[in-house]
DNA sequence: CGCGTTTTTGCGTGTTTATGCAATAAAATA
DNA sequence: TATTTTATTGCATAAACACGCAAAAACGCG
């Protein structure tokens, strides 16, 4: 491999993750660490790059990365913390759109190696990023309010998949009223993804806590696990562990 | 062996595969190493290939070095602004992925009614900012290198559509061999999109112009349009010229 | 054809580049 | 603080390179 092919793919390897090991390059490219360490080197001396000890980090990831206005990033980052452990090798998942969805894409560890479906097109992106995940997205019509893919096709396309994982994000969650949402077609579309999991993690940051809305998603008996900031003893929780749901 | 005969081998490699060993040249070719720098470095003064220590690389080859700042971007912006006149009201269009493309859509203007199909997550992204543009994702496998989705399932969809117009970024144009691309997926997919409009409009900047890769998309004559950067008169041009297709 | 010129090619020599190794220093971690 | 991990530095070696030279081939032209 030609010095040049080389830097390229750090380069690649730095825009796709923001970040790279000094030891995992070492791997994977199979050359020495002085060799990766010089190749750093050379790229901030070029300015591409910001070296730091164990490896390096992306230039632009320090100056502009709007991840700051994302709402209640915090809480969203120990949701996803909390997620990932569901997460296992070769597993087949479905997940939704949405921040939360996507601070937990963000937080699986490097080699993990899986399946995902998914609706939101900037969940693929952003699972695009993991090599050993094969990402499918599931294509319709375009929500610009939701930024996720809905409708008959999108449906239709749910029943085929068999996944062992659903995750969705929630517009509300209450312990008597289930999972409901506002609108008639995330409504349907949520019921489709239910439906052809095995099981489903619902990810909900607790100020959406005993909410109820209009339209019912499903009871609260078949939702598998749910998922907050909160401790797993914090009282806000007690009226869901009667009910017999994995809690995180 | 004669030297021009030489320089069209290597040519073909590079084409090929992106990438030449010098050491390899020497074995396939018989000659000396010498030579074989020669050849390279009459092909570089003829900036048709990228000079490096142990080879060469394709001058098309830009590897995704840059993600964050857009390469050439203001001659994308330029064919954008060319590609915007192409698009009426109540249009179906159909897009491809890349950077080109993402120009393009964000310089269409607000009020735009029309329906877009595209293969590529960012664009629908970047088209659902558009009150009356009505976006339809096409779902499948995604790639990881070309952001876009691709495979079985997005061809049989795309067999469904009847668009007005396609709008595709390109890998190689060459007034004799037509598009061309490295890979099988991708070729496949072209193939698809172009079948399904009526008219095609390849967005392509002047580097690209001139260079044929492994694979054949289609003749030049299934082109409508051919956008560039550059000048309708730009001499570069004038071999597609006589194709008769319109050149913007 | 003859003869000078240009082109092409390979070789020798000295230089530069790429890479790994080892010893030591610095930083992170416990 | 002690220990492990990561960095730095200098050095050695092999590969790749540049440059000048010379032989051979191709060319041009009277």
């Amino acid at each position: 491999m030609l010095k040049k092919e080389r830097h390229d793919f750090i380069m690649r390897q730095i825009n796709l993750h923001n970040r790279v090991l000094t030891s995992d390059l070492v791997q994977l490219l199979n050359v020495s660490e002085d060799t990766i360490r010089r190749d750093l080197q050379e790229l901030v001396d070029e300015n591409l790059l910001y070296k730091v000890h164990g490896g390096a980090l992306s230039k632009s990831y320090h100056s502009s990365f709007d991840d700051s206005t994302v709402y209640a990033r915090d809480s969203k980052i120990a949701i996803g913390k909390k997620a990932v452990r569901l997460i296992k090798d070769g597993m087949v998942v479905l997940t939704g759109g949405g921040t939360t969805i996507l601070e937990f894409v963000k937080l699986l560890p490097q080699g993990i190696s899986a399946t995902f479906f998914t609706i939101s097109p900037l969940v693929a992106v952003e699972l695009a990023k993991y090599n050993n995940i094969e990402v499918i997205l599931i294509g319709g019509l375009f929500s610009k309010n939701s930024q996720v893919t809905y409708g008959g096709q999108v449906i239709t396309q749910l029943s085929e998949i068999k996944a062992d994982l659903c995750l969705m994000g929630t517009s509300a969650i209450h312990p008597e009223e289930g999972l409901t949402d506002t609108y008639w077609e995330i409504n349907q579309l949520k019921k489709a993804m239910l439906a052809c999991a095995k099981r489903t993690a619902v990810l909900c940051i607790s100020e959406k806590l005993d909410i109820a809305l209009r339209l019912r998603v499903c009871p609260i008996e078949s939702i598998s696990y749910l998922i907050t900031e909160l401790d797993v003893d914090h009282e806000s929780l007690s009226r869901y562990k009667e009910k017999e749901l994995n809690i995180l």
